[in-house]
DNA sequence: GACTACTGAATGAACGCCCACTCAGTCAGG
DNA sequence: CCTGACTGAGTGGGCGTTCATTCAGTAGTC
C-alpha cells in the first residue's frame, strides 16, 4: 500500500495522494451524499489513513470546495477555448451545450456531486454560484447577445433570462439523467434542447 | 410560551401544533439548511418543547417529507383544477408555468426548501422525484402531447424531453430568484420563458 | 558499504463536541 | 384523581479532528 513511493521513487507522491483523496471523495459523496459521508469513508476509499486526509485538506468542507473549484475551472477553460473555434453564435451555443452535457455524462459520480450534492445548502449555493455558475451563465449570455448584435437572434429578448433558460434546460437534462435508472447517453440530449431553444430565439 | 392553550381553550390545539411545527421547520430549514438545522431550533421556533416535535413527527426526516408531500399535493391539485378551465394547450401550459412560479414566489422560505434543501441528497431526490416531481412532469408532458395531437405543436418532438425543458427552465428561474439579492417578482418570468418555449415548439 | 542520525509523511486510536431522540415527571381540564 | 398533552434535562452514539508515535528513506561520516 505504501509501496508506491518505493517502486517509483522519482514520482511526486504528494500529488498522487491528493488526487486519490479527491477522487475517492467524489465517489463517496456521490453515493452517500455529502452530509452522510464520513471522512473515514473517504480515507479508506482512497487507501490512506484518516489523518492523512488532513495533511492535504483543512476540513471535510474544503474537499467539496476543491472538487467544485477544479472541475469548474476546467470546464470554463474548455468552454472558452471552444468558443474561439467558431464565430457563428448558433454554433457557439451548440458547442457549449454539448460540452456541458458531455462532461457531466462522462463521469456519473462527478455529475451527482454537481447536480445534487453541491445544491444541498444555500450556503454552498451562494458561495459556489458567486464563484462558478455565475461565470458560466455569463458565458452563455454574452454569446447570445453577440448573436443579437449579429441579427441572428431576436433583439427584444433579455440575454440574462435567455441564458438561464438554456442553462436550466440543460441542467434538468443532467439531473434527470442521474436519477433515471435507464442508462442512455446524455450528450445527445443537447441537440433536442437546442432544436427547441434556437427555434424559440431565432430572429424572424 | 405555553399560554396559547390557556388563552384559547376552544381551539383544536392538536392541528395548530402540527402546523406550527411544519411552518417553523420550513423557516429553519430555509435559513440553515436541513442538515445544519437542529430539531431544538425547530421546536423553539415553533414555541414548543423538543419532545413535542416527536409527538407529531417520527423523526427529523419525516418533517422534511411532510413539507414536501403536502406542498406537492396542493400544487398538483391546483394545477389539475387549472387545466380544466381551458382547452387551448398553449394556454394550459401558460397557466401551469404561472402557477408554478407564483406558488414559489409567494413563499420564499418554502421555495428555498424546494429548490435547495430537497435537492441535497440523492436519497431524497430518488424518493421525492418518484413521488412528486415525476407526476408534475407527466402533467406537462400530457398537456404538450395533447397539443401535438391538436396540431398546435411540432409533431416530431419528444414529449418527455419537452416537458423536462420547460420544467428545467422554470426551475432555474426559481433557483436564481432565491439566490439573487435583488428582489424582483418571480411570476412574471413565466411569460418570458413561455415566449421562447412556445415559439420553439409551435407547429410551422 | 556499513553505520548512525535525522526527517517528515503517514498512521489510527482517542478525544470531545454535537445533537437526535427518550422518558420520567408536570400540570391543566374534566 | 385521572387522563394525556406537553416538557426539557439527560443519554447515547456518531463522527470530525488531533497528535503521539512509527518507520521508510536520505544524508553525512568513516
Amino acid at each position: 500500500m505504501r509501496s508506491a513511493r518505493t517502486l517509483n521513487p522519482e514520482r511526486p507522491v504528494v500529488a498522487d495522494k491528493r488526487e486519490a483523496i479527491l477522487r475517492a471523495a467524489i465517489r463517496v459523496f456521490a453515493h452517500n451524499g455529502y452530509f452522510n459521508s464520513k471522512v473515514a469513508d473517504i480515507a479508506s476509499e482512497a487507501g490512506v489513513a484518516d489523518g492523512t486526509v488532513y495533511l492535504y485538506f483543512k476540513s471535510k468542507e474544503e474537499i467539496l470546495h476543491s472538487i467544485f473549484d477544479r472541475s469548474m475551472e476546467e470546464a470554463i477553460a474548455a468552454g472558452k477555448q471552444l468558443l474561439e473555434q467558431t464565430s457563428d453564435p448558433r454554433e457557439k451555443l451548440r458547442r457549449i451545450a454539448h460540452l456541458h452535457l458531455e462532461r457531466l455524462g462522462a463521469d456519473r459520480d462527478l455529475a451527482v456531486v454537481f447536480q445534487v450534492e453541491l445544491r444541498g445548502s444555500t450556503k454552498f449555493m451562494e458561495e459556489f454560484s458567486a464563484a462558478g455558475f455565475a461565470e458560466y451563465l455569463k458565458l452563455i449570455r454574452s454569446t447570445f447577445e453577440a448573436g443579437q448584435q449579429a441579427g441572428v437572434f431576436r433583439k427584444e429578448l433579455n440575454g440574462k433570462v435567455v441564458a438561464k433558460i438554456l442553462f436550466g434546460a440543460l441542467d434538468e437534462m443532467a439531473t434527470n439523467w442521474i436519477l433515471s435508472q435507464r442508462r442512455y447517453k446524455l450528450a445527445p440530449m443537447a441537440d433536442q434542447v437546442l432544436d427547441i431553444f434556437l427555434n424559440g430565439v431565432n430572429a424572424e
